[in-house]
DNA sequence: GCTAATATACTTGTATACAAGTTAAACAAG
DNA sequence: CTTGTTTAACTTGTATACAAGTATATTAGC
């Protein structure tokens, strides 16, 4: 199995979790391509599984929408740029609902938290681990989301984030080599949120939503299909 | 298998899509009690047929949140007075968003379809049919979901509406018998949305969605746990 | 050459088998 | 009676087997 998917995140999760974690990624890097037909059987070889974890992979995959199960076979569906804007849009959607619940509480606990991942998201630049920094940047925004004990708001991101995870991975890892500047700027944004959080402020708020909207829109801006970074995305081994 | 969920709309699905409906119906309608421990081997010999199946409906549910997967056993978490908020904070949010884009484009050919599904639903409460009323009430709402082409609100309503299903049709089947006025409000509450879409008037949007969550409100007040109003949900045979 | 029936080589859905792990009861030692 | 160990009956995860369905290639009839 390349490893395109960070194994130590996967811990003991069962067979079929790392085939899908697999296939998400090559998927969503465009190593397998968009229409592809993908069978049972087939990749019960190339994992050298059986089918019983290829088909719990499989169903995930068609539950984020990646695939689309047929009568015969597999269909890859796969991400296009509109995907990533649409995307961005259910995430802006789910934390502004949440920023509404925030300013009616106390943070105190949750500032303290979003201060340490933070920290530790300015460790991982320094020593340009794109990996861990991606990790800890999404555990913000989930420290964020998680924090009003909404269930079902939460639901919502866990069924969003394994696709968001990568994202942001293949994003980070490209950054990191070809953009290294944008980090300062990405820290930036997530103090931004600290802030607007601590001052309950609803300005600031928007402000950090404009701003890290903006730098997303800017990735997408044709990098996306941009064979370069797809390599570069692909070749990424641990 | 007992007929919780109108069997016909089940079509060709699979058996594990036909158990994850069954065990939902009787999770929500608190049939099988929170905390109760299902296994696999139990459950295929309940519904006679095999592990396999089975898995597959407890993975869908897992995914709702329904059930949580334990290493022995699966432990049903059930619904909330509070969920059942949450889940229509959620159909607000979802339902809000989709409005601010409608307001954006031409809806004639949505308006015609909406008519149709309104229409409908007015001969389900004439003849006094909960079940076929509660499915042209979803599709009511998921005609106005998808009309914007938004593929990733798609999915989240897609996650979403299983519960949804559940959760109207039994509130359905309720006021059927006992509050059977209700409908003249619910149809004005859908014609309210109608022409909210019609004139694109963003106050008339917010008075429908106002008058619908005081409507869900009304039924979350100590109705859901009514042993009575349970009863009659369990006791419903198709 | 063209059409229609048939064969075959796939596919998935379900059932079953087996291995590895977990719980809890039975039981032995103190 | 309490504590620690063993054992037995469960559990899930994975592998495999089989049935039923589908697409494609092939062949028969014209």
């Amino acid at each position: 199995m390349k490893a395109f998917y960070p194994e130590q995140r996967l811990g003991s999760s069962s067979m079929g979790e790392r085939v899908a974690a697999d296939l998400r990624m090559r998927i969503i890097s465009n190593d397998i391509e968009k229409e592809t037909l993908l069978s049972e059987n087939q990749l019960s070889k190339e994992y050298q599984v059986s089918r019983s974890p290829i088909r719990d992979a499989l169903k995930l995959l068609e539950k984020e929408d990646l695939i689309e199960l047929k009568k015969m076979g597999a269909e890859v569906i796969g991400i296009t740029e509109k995907d990533i804007e649409e995307i961005y849009d259910v995430r802006l959607m789910i934390e502004s609902f949440v920023f509404r619940r925030i300013l009616n509480k106390d943070n105190q606990q949750l500032i303290l938290e979003l201060q340490k991942i933070l920290e530790m998201m300015k460790i991982a630049i320094k020593y340009k681990d794109a990996t861990e920094f991606t990790f800890k940047d999404i555990e913000f925004h989930e420290t964020i989301i998680t924090s009003i004990q909404h269930r079902h708001i939460g639901i919502l991101w866990a069924n969003l984030k394994p696709v968001v995870e990568c994202l942001v991975l293949l994003d980070m890892r490209h950054r990191m080599q070809e953009n290294y500047e944008d980090f300062e700027r990405v820290i930036a944004n997530h103090e931004l949120f600290i802030q607007a959080i601590e001052k309950k402020d609803e300005q600031l708020v928007e402000e950090a939503f404009y701003k890290n909207f903006n730098d997303v829109q800017k990735q997408s801006e044709g990098l996306w299909h941009n064979p370069e970074y797809l390599k570069r995305a692909s070749d990424y081994h641990e």
